[in-house]
DNA sequence: AATGAATGAGAGTTCATTCAT
DNA sequence: GATGAATGAACTCTCATTCAT
């Protein structure tokens, strides 16, 4: 199928690299300056091409935004699907444990999407139901429950306490960027083996 | 003597009544469009006053928002100092569960005051240092390890591991007041007694 | 006469004074800021009222300044005419060089009032007809001339050519405040002292 | 070949008229209504182009004013280069009378380079240092002592004299123009003269 | 396809001035 | 008579966005 060609000629592949210049660009920038602290003027500067031509690829600065969000999902639940097979296989636990770690990675990197999926609060912000990777920590945990692995909790009550755990340390690395935090790695295992322990048989 | 009355004059009781209802608007107008989204037009428009009054009661915006962070904090403090002295000086773990569902329990109870110390972001990103119900907390965890209560961990991280579960169930269910959370009380207490029992000897 | 009796009551007293000192604390801030730069807060700050009571003396900013410009225009003329008696009758030359120094300094003090006056080109600006003291010190050329110490010289050019040097060196000195000029005093001297001896007989 | 034409195309023709014409009014609005009175608003109506557009030519205001000091003080420069080199080399005291005659025909001759440059108030009280012109006429009268043409003076006072007989005349020129002066030439004259005479050995 | 030019809207802030007290 | 409160107008400057080229 031609349609599958992902990137006919050099013009279309400059037009693509470009656009992926511009996401990665932006992702930085609003991460590092939040959303209003990024001008579409300084974005294009950092880009190098004209602040006209990011409209080429973006409707205006929201959709850009926005579609870094979309992505930003995206890769969030493909790194929370990265972890190794088998690791997915064999223990649950572990893999649990491997997963609320990359979870709070993956958002401490992309502290604006974050920011702005987990965080932020935006006129016309719709309500964030049980999303994606909660469930497949939900369903996850449950997995746990069912091997035995954890005690019989409530697998409602233990996933949110566990997202709560993951969701607060991420949200606090991101927010308070200039706090005189440990270790961050250490400090993040923690947290989440803290949550997990409590559940354990 | 009624010179002793704090406010004398209707002037001066309608100069601090406006002063607070500029705050009370301005906390909730941050709360909702953040820092940059709030202009001081549009906020003196909700006050019902002019633009430029607010410059006689706010040497310029940040200041405002710097108050506004001032009072959140002293309000949050108030409200943790309120655990019965029996129950302090008795038992530091037990001490640190009650302390730990305090925390929580102020916050969702007073989420725009929460929000604002905790959540919100600080212009210029500004460092948010070590705060007194911070210090309070790493001072308990200290004697909990002093008497060999807790393992010997570091107590910078354990303190920290300790308020990212608080705040990770605090802002959640401050930010996601939809989400069909399961009891909350017991979800409090299970997140709080999970970062800690990972503590205990 | 009752309506001779120039200050009657304290109270008159009182705002007469407050009127002086108002009058001289915003010469010297005119003389600083420049028009534009004084403004009736810090004016006021500075005089050690509020600034609505500037208001009671002076119709408005313009009144004020206008005050201090006739005020000038007084005191420019008195400065001129305080030459002593002696000398004023002796020697009309020594007159011209006392007369021309004091037109200098009397500038200098009154930088402002100078600048209003001789320098600035502002809105309804009225043209500068022949004033009082370039009268009278074409009369005193004159003289100079009837008396022979002049050459035989046109009154109205020795008159404007003498006006040219003491205006250069005041408008100099009040213009560019930082230049790193040499002795002041000795350099006004000198430059009237050129004007006058080019017209010695 | 054609791309050595300093503006190729019509775009950068009209970019560039559009930067003369602002320069030209704003010259013009400084001269009526000093540094603080003119406002960038009101420049651009009259420019006829939005008052962002200026922002697009010139940084801030202040680099408006300045391009126009620097560009005054080039035009200035030039205008008194144009001494024929024979008068330069042959008599100082010679070349310094005509020098000073040109000074002062230029400057009337180019009022508003003129006002701009040694009358105008300088934002913020900058200061002027010691220029192109002044340190040209100083060299000369160093060598007019050095070749005991003049009088042992200090060549700084009098550098300063007879920039102030030279600067008077101009100005009062320029800011009077209703004045019935005599005969502008001789009167010009008459004043360079002066200054250089009491210079003379 | 890509860009420089251009602009209306709006930001924070200061000002001179008025007015009720 | 004197003042704190209040405001509308104006300021400089930046922004996201559009459009002719």
């Amino acid at each position: 199928m031609t349609s599958q060609a992902v990137l006919k000629t050099p013009r279309e592949r400059y037009r693509a690299e470009l656009r992926r210049t511009i996401l990665d660009v932006a992702r930085e920038a609003f991460n590092r300056d939040g959303y209003e602290g990024v001008s579409m003027r300084k974005l294009a500067e950092k880009v190098g091409c004209s602040h006209a031509n990011l409209y080429l690829h973006f409707k205006d600065k929201e959709a850009l935004f926005e579609c870094l969000v979309e992505e930003g999902f995206q890769r969030f639940a493909d790194g929370l699907g990265k972890v190794p097979q088998s690791v997915k296989q064999a223990d649950p636990v572990e893999f649990l444990r491997k997963a609320g770690r990359a979870y709070v990675e993956f958002g401490v990197a992309n502290a604006s999407i974050y920011e702005f999926v987990f965080i932020l609060r935006r006129p016309g912000n719709r309500p964030l139901t049980p999303h994606a990777s909660y469930e497949r920590m939900r369903a996850l945990i449950q997995r746990c429950v069912d091997e035995k692995r954890f005690r019989r909790v409530s697998v409602d009550a233990a996933s949110q306490a566990l997202w709560a755990a993951a969701h607060g340390i991420t949200s606090l690395l991101i927010l308070r960027p200039t706090f005189p935090w440990t270790d961050r790695e250490k400090l993040i295992g923690q947290v989440i083996d803290a949550a997990i322990d409590a559940l354990l048989a």
